[in-house]
DNA sequence: CGTAGATATGACTGCGCAGACATGACTGCG
DNA sequence: CGCAGTCATGTCTGCGCAGTCATATCTACG
């Protein structure tokens, strides 16, 4: 591998000129500047990153702690940071931790710090007991403030809270009596968030509430809450924490015989790519993964290249209702059929 | 930040003994090396990981080339090798590329070559072009040698092959007298392999070949594809491939009147957590990601670390064919619909 | 008891870059 | 014309480790 002094000598100038010129600072006058790009060129040269990272003090890396699943959501919240990350010329490490992991989180974040990174997403925040996570660089949270000991705690939010509102909203603008709802785990922020804006919503309109059924995200987990939702002789309307338990839900009422949406209207969340594409299409939610992930990041690179500034504070973002065909008024007869028991 | 010579005065050692026992080399008394590993807890030492990369000349990271995608496919790869890298004790680093991006795939390499990774996987190869990519280190590609100019090239299977293959003689064995293939982007290197092994399929059983649709993975285009089926009324089999298209078709033939499996059997690829809970319920194929990725990235670093010693081949993974609701006997009566003419 | 090997530790050095500072050439203006 | 300010470049240095080699101690065996 050729070094620094290989161009510099090449190009007749020093070592520290080169460095210079690969940086893009100032001070260098045009002819030299093409010397040294032609004789890098020439010779293959790269910087490399270690020395830059070792003089420096800083690793132009960020990291990202994700989930370990191809989840629709968290897959394209990462997706989405990695083009953002890329976007700030900054490169991107990924650690994942598992539900269940026992180092969880706190691990992951660790294992980040060794690796010398500059700053820390956390895409999906997941309560993993009381442990209290310690960085020595800026952290970014999507969605809630965890017990974070870091210099800067950055927060952006995926705006689930409205729109879960709106989506139970859109059931009882349509005259349903109740939602029922499926939540996702509770040890996932994003599920609480989506839990707490359909509690809210119906408590808006002064109504009680309906027993939570909790799923995984899975469709697997759907489907075992809609057989057990299909125990309720007056069910008209539910709304699903993600799309998938949506589907199984959907699937579990088919199996016993409530038709979707005549008799059932349901809601998913995420607008998966295949929502639209379902029987029946899908009435769900869809997020901006990528206006967060930028605007999360901006404000990271932010905390890490300022740190003495204040933080802007992160955006809004436009989330959007998507109506299809799973939705409807409820019937007009409620069937009425009694309260079956499990078994 | 603390050193390793502060934790070497602290345990009164040099800060060689510090290396030694945190790099577990061997030569270190045990009260040694506890005296030194309480001394680095109580500082809360970290090892600097650019300046053991300077010093050492190897990183301890991975790269991976992926695509800015929440494809089910591409994000479960990803997450199988990043479980695969970090068991082998490697960081990963991650760049995505975009379908069209001009600098493809050579500049993604490119910039994985300038963080200094020690090796490098590509996950879901596409071409894009002839272009040639040069990389300095070990590369592991999942399906095809690429053009590539590398010390050495892994190339691991992830047995797309002979599952499109026996995914059709499933639909031929039920009694369909042909079956129509939807087809993944042709610069997929995996979609083209589900496509010959589609036509060889078809081609061991003598018969002809009928005309390919190709689809973009995605379920609108699935959905595309199945209206421009849904003209040929002979139809009594597709193959798509992959589920996210398969949904599209299915709906898409369900608008056109042709029921499913009733008068279309349907299969897809991939097994998509849904798969089992739409309408109706997917027969597809499941792929191993998980142990096709431990097995390259074992490959990967045995190129790594043993850069004069042969490769050991990748095994083959046993891959399955999973039968569900969406393929059936063709119909009694072929429906001998004429063919329809778009517009 | 003497010497060869294994074991345990330290001193010194350099990896390749960017930061701090020095220096020289040039510009503009009173 | 002289001096301050800008521009362009170079010299020197150290970031914090791991590699190399030297050294000291301990075993084993003839």
């Amino acid at each position: 591998m050729p070094r620094g002094v290989d161009v510099a000598r090449l190009a007749g100038v020093s070592q520290k000129t080169v460095s210079r010129v690969l940086n893009n600072e100032p001070y260098v006058s045009t002819e030299v500047r093409q010397r040294v790009l032609a004789a890098a060129e020439q010779l293959g040269y790269r910087l490399n990153n270690a020395a830059r990272a070792l003089a420096s003090g800083r690793s132009r890396s960020i990291g990202v702690v994700t989930l370990g699943t191809a989840l629709y959501g968290p897959a394209s919240l990462l997706m989405g940071i990695e083009r953002a990350v890329r976007a700030t010329g900054y490169a991107l490490r990924v650690v994942s931790t598992v539900e269940g992991d026992p180092t969880g989180i706190a691990g992951a974040v660790e294992s980040l710090l060794e690796q010398g990174v500059d700053g820390i997403v956390i895409s999906e925040p997941i309560d993993e007991g009381a442990e209290l996570v310690r960085a020595d660089v800026p952290v970014l949270v999507f969605g809630t403030p965890l017990p974070f000991s870091a210099p800067r705690v950055v927060t952006a939010g995926v705006g689930s809270g409205e729109l879960a509102h709106a989506a139970t909203e859109h059931l009882l603008d349509l005259g349903h009596a109740t939602v029922r709802h499926v939540a996702g785990p509770q040890r996932w922020y994003a599920a609480r968030e989506r839990l707490a804006a359909w509690r809210a919503a119906l408590a808006a309109r002064g109504l009680g509430e309906p027993p939570v059924v909790e799923g995984d995200w899975s469709a697997a987990s759907g489907y075992a809450a809609g057989r057990r939702l299909a125990e309720d002789g007056d069910l008209t309307a539910v709304f699903a924490a993600n799309d998938d338990m949506a589907i199984g839900v959907i699937r579990a009422l088919l199996e016993a015989g409530r038709r979707v949406p005549d008799d059932v209207s349901v809601v998913g969340y995420d607008d998966v790519p295949v929502a639209a594409y379902v029987t029946p299409p899908l009435t769900t939610v869809r997020q901006p993964f990528d206006a967060v992930a930028t605007a999360g990041l901006q404000l990271l690179v932010h905390a890490i290249e300022q740190p003495h500034e204040d933080l802007p504070q992160a955006p809004d973002h436009p989330v959007e209702l998507v109506v299809r065909a799973s939705t409807a008024p409820p019937p007009r007869k409620t069937p009425g059929r009694g309260r079956a028991t499990s078994g």
